[in-house]
DNA sequence: CTGAAAGCGCTTACAG
DNA sequence: CTGAAAGCGCTTACAG
């Protein structure tokens, strides 16, 4: 099935086909209907294979992604998918398997492919993703991952809102002493922390303690209230981390008696635990740092820049969004009690 | 940087270059060394739009998936684009996003692009997946979901095998009352139950008390195991349809004071709750579907056919892993106690 | 408005 | 062993 077999058919020259079927030219509309139909009879659907050669454009995105597997990754790679199907535009995903080797190997692969740009997504804020834009002629971006050159276009989560963000909820609900339990070794978790002390300062408030630093685990949120409390700090409200901080934290508070968020109010990060639509409420208040939209908007990006747009230099920070539950909401007790039955906080 | 640009350096025609990068033909040492030192110079990476449009074969495979974001999809998906990496076969994304027309849609463009194979990534054990094989001329294989059409290829993983390991594992711990939480219309759910029964058949026992079907849920394993206390069921052991609701069944059992697994052993599936390694012993004890050794087995079968091997047809079944945890290893009370610490469970 | 021709960058019989 | 030629299925100036 090709443009010969459908110019035979309405009786005209391949070239003349391929100019209706690519929309342009002068072409009467008479011949253009028989073409029309020709090619809708032998549903023939042009070798974008040869159009990328004849056109010099792929229309491939090639993704570099170091692990499709993780779930905030794959976030990423949903959003950034849509928007270049959007475009007209296929998505060559290779998984790099956070092997330097695979790595190398895969970029070689992407330039034989001849990909019209490249989407690297990275593995959140850790270590700078050594920037490999030198490699292409083609635009580059970097998505959940910062690019170790300052040249290139890293979107990354703003941590920093999002700290902000958390302290102002916080204080908003008249909080007088906010705790916060994160994990340590991460520069987004301190970014969180710098916005969050920010807020704090501003309104003339002490963090309740030092920042508590252990690893993403729930026991850790659970430790770390337990230490909260045997330290006598006084403090009610806390903003974690993570949402299985929170969690931890959630269930430690419970044991020792303390109400939430009477006593205590709990806020978490990373919108993690997707509870369901049908429960009358959420649960556990947390902050979404959109994810997915945070690599539809790396796409759209690189898409601007394949068709002659500049790309902006440096971090593009993408917003985060509250998402108020229960533990954050004052609420009645039978509310209260119902929600947060020990089961609830489980989801 | 073309063939002809190489050509040029070497000294040779272009079709010289061609053979001797293929790997075939017979080619003198000499100008075979010549050739290829001139490509190492250059960097020459053939251009595989090119490549493909004269063989008349793409090397990309097309994976059509309903939600890469899914954590399971992408497992699946990271299996089998390891495979396909593997044998220099490009990966091709497409997100029909659960929706019929985007389906139809990416089904046109695929067929556009020449795919020499398509993978479909389905929705686990919800409603058969219409099968989209007549719409291809090169091989289609169903992963992770089920074709309508039971000439396809379907890989999924071994329900019914689930549920026998459930058993096996839960009576040779000496278990005599094997209850089962899990969610009701599900196909796979149906055949883990129906796997487990005919173990405990098999072993002249009977479960203990019907089938408890509710949710996917925490909640509803803790729920369910107040329904078996309430109605004074004997029971000392469950196997849970899912992760979650076996947290939620470990969670009520403590509270009503039962220890575990001396009073009853919890047995999970999905192996959705990765401990770190660092964790000297896994806690929850759980089934492993193998969902990313699906995608693996699915894209070699695929592979397979796309170089002439015939597909089998129907369902596919990989087996499942049994990872040993501490929910149903016999364990010295102190061990017990330290690692059911309420916070361990929800790690 | 339409066709003939050259070209995109490879591959592969076919000669020699 | 190596080169010249035709072809893969399109696109796009260039004529007319």
């Amino acid at each position: 099935m090709t443009l010969k077999d459908v110019a035979a058919i309405a009786g005209v020259d391949e070239s003349t086909v391929s100019r209706v079927l690519r929309g342009g030219g002068k072409v009467s509309d008479e011949t253009r209907t028989r073409i029309v139909e020709a090619a809708e009879r032998l549903d023939f659907r042009p070798n974008a294979l040869a159009q990328s050669l004849a056109r010099g454009e792929s229309k491939v995105i090639g993704v570099l992604v170091e692990d499709v597997s993780d779930i905030f990754s794959a976030l990423v790679l949903r959003g950034a998918e849509s928007v270049f199907a959007a475009s007209d535009l296929a998505t060559l995903v290779y998984d790099a398997q956070e092997s330097p080797g695979r790595r190398a190997e895969l970029i070689r692969k992407l330039q034989a492919r001849r990909v019209d740009g490249v989407l690297v997504i990275g593995r959140g804020s850790a270590a700078p993703y050594t920037s490999i834009s030198d490699r292409f002629q083609v635009p580059v971006v970097y998505a959940f991952g910062v690019s170790s050159s300052a040249l290139d276009t890293s979107f990354v989560p703003d941590d920093f809102a999002v700290g902000r963000m958390a302290g102002e909820h916080l204080l908003g609900l008249g909080s007088r002493h906010v705790a916060h339990i994160t994990a340590a070794e991460d520069t987004g978790a301190q970014n969180r922390a710098a916005g969050l002390m920010s807020v704090l300062e501003a309104a003339g408030r002490a963090l309740a303690g030092r920042p508590l630093l252990g690893d993403w685990s729930a026991r850790w949120g659970a430790t770390a209230v337990g230490q909260l409390i045997d330290q006598d700090t006084p403090f009610d409200a806390i903003f974690c981390g993570n949402d299985l901080i929170a969690l931890g934290a959630f269930a430690r508070l419970r044991e020792a008696g303390l109400r939430i968020p009477a006593d205590v109010a709990v806020l978490g990060h990373d919108h993690f635990v997707r509870e369901r639509p049908s429960e009358e409420s959420k649960v556990l208040s947390t902050i979404d740092p959109n994810r997915s939209e945070l690599g539809a908007r790396a796409a759209t990006t690189l898409v601007r820049a394949m068709t002659g747009g500049a790309l902006p230099q440096g971090l593009q920070m993408v917003a985060p969004t509250l998402v108020v539950g229960l533990t954050t909401t004052p609420n009645s007790d039978a509310q209260a009690r119902r929600a947060y039955d020990l089961l609830e906080m489980l989801l």
